[in-house]
RNA sequence: GGAGGGGUUGGGGAGCGGUCAAACCCAUCUGACUGUAAAUCAGACGCUUCGGCUUCGCAGGUUCGAAUCCUGCCCCCUCCA
């Protein structure tokens, strides 16, 4: 199929923030040329959420038009960490993790990009041979008052902030990669802005076209209110199981919810219009949520374990059963009973383990969470007999079923 | 190099010799209500053999008694140079 460059542009223009120059990127696609795009990832977290995947989405539209993906893994700027850090660790890699944290990402990235068609790059590939010389001579190309144009940086300035000279280095390295990768269009979030343009400043100093920037939106986490990621724990993993996925994107706000169908559906603009309006005359949110879940479910484990956890989700919650499958764990000791206070915390469960301390067992039991063979509890003095096989629950969603043996 | 401010339980932030496991807010968790939504309400939120025990940057000291006072050390921040 050949579409036209005004649709063309429609479709990259779809959820994305700015482009700068906004004619710039009509006046690439009319050279009829595959155009290099550039993404780049630090690869320090390896586990990837759906808020990454705003921006892999739109990767993959460009590369269903023909043009090529450049994945670029920021290891160089990952081995020297960040000194400034007011988190003590230095997150340091060794070879073999940057190794393993980039195939972690490749097989997450490539559920939505064609292997075949995606090149990764690493900038340690070049920055390793770069001189020092080399580096002065890069950061000749940038001012202080050009980098104090940044916002960040213009606010902690004047709010006598301190910042780091490698703060100035950053941007340098990272548009330096566009130079090195000849990129012509640079994707990042909003908060990649500035970095993005620097990469245009340094292409034309060395001479070289400028790449156009596209900046989208930051994913909020299912908090609704901060940026998607890991260490504020609010993320839908991508690696996460279809039941966990399903049910937490289901649980997130209504709001939230038009949210992630405009930044995470692959259905079209005029079709997230009709279920809103749909909603809006009467169809329960829930529905309209368990399209989005179910798509975005299909997506990364395939439309068969999505129907399974649609089904899961309906079955536990809506109608109240217990999980379909429960986790079976073995114990043996030697002792005839048990505690029950001791056995929901037993260290021998594990990452199973239903709660932290016995002084958290005993609140759980005393605010009436704890259930064993669907029985409510409320005496903490409970001695569960060995041998003995039941399931306990500990709150809407932490199961388990221990089997006692002696030995 | 000089002057000053500060490090408190997940985050913010009180406390400044006993009544402090430490106010309050946020986050989190549980229960109720629900659509595992929002809002709301109720409660919990160091560990415990329920006697106590270990916590307020680290190490000592003064006191019957310290998060609070003293000494040394580490770290962070601001201003001047």
């Amino acid at each position: 199929m050949s579409l036209s460059t005004s649709e063309k542009l429609e479709i990259l223009k779809r959820g994305v923030e700015e482009i700068i120059p906004e004619k710039g990127l009509e006046k690439k696609l009319n050279k009829n040329k595959p155009l290099i795009i550039k993404a780049g990832f630090d690869p320090t977290a390896p586990d990837l959420h759906l808020g990454h995947t705003v921006l892999i989405n739109k990767l993959k539209q460009f590369q269903d038009l023909g043009h090529q993906v450049v994945f670029l893994i920021g290891d160089f700027t990952g081995m020297i960490g960040d000194p400034s850090g007011v988190s003590e660790t230095r997150p340091i890699l060794t070879v073999e993790q940057l190794k393993k944290n980039s195939e972690t990402y490749q097989e997450q990235i490539f559920k939505i990009l064609d292997k075949k068609k995606t090149k990764i790059e690493f900038n340690s590939s070049w920055f390793k041979k770069m001189t020092s010389a080399e580096l002065i001579n890069l950061s000749s190309k940038m001012t202080v008052a050009r980098m104090l144009e940044r916002d960040d940086f213009s606010k902690r300035y004047k709010g006598n902030k301190p910042i780091s000279i490698h703060e100035f280095i950053y941007p340098l390295v990272q548009g330096y990669d566009s130079f090195e990768l000849k990129s012509d269009v640079e994707l990042g979030g909003t908060d990649q802005k500035f970095n993005l343009l620097v990469g245009r400043d340094i292409q034309k100093s060395f001479g070289m076209e400028e790449q156009i920037i596209m900046t989208l939106p930051i994913l909020e986490g299912t908090d609704g209110i901060k940026k998607m990621s890991k260490s504020l724990n609010n993320y839908i993993g991508l690696k996460e199981s279809s039941n966990d996925m399903f049910g937490k994107i289901m649980s997130i706000s209504d709001n939230l919810m038009w949210r992630y169908f405009d930044l995470l559906s692959f259905k079209t603009s005029a079709e997230i219009k009709e279920i809103k309006k749909k909603t809006e005359q009467g169809l329960n949110p829930m529905e309209a949520k368990k399209m989005l879940s179910a798509e975005i479910v299909t997506r990364f484990h395939g439309e068969e374990k999505a129907l399974l956890a649609e089904r899961e989700f309906t079955n536990r919650f809506s109608k109240g059963n217990d999980p379909a499958e429960i986790k079976l764990i073995k114990l043996s000791m030697k002792a005839s009973s048990i505690s029950i206070l001791d056995l929901l915390s037993s260290e021998e469960l594990g990452d199973h383990k239903l709660c932290k301390s016995k002084s958290e067992a005993r609140r759980m039991i005393a605010q009436g969470a704890v259930k064993i063979d669907g029985n409510k509890i409320s005496d903490d003095a409970i001695l569960v007999q060995n041998p003995s096989e039941n399931t306990y629950q500990v709150g809407k969603l932490k199961h388990l079923k221990i089997k006692l043996k002696k030995g």
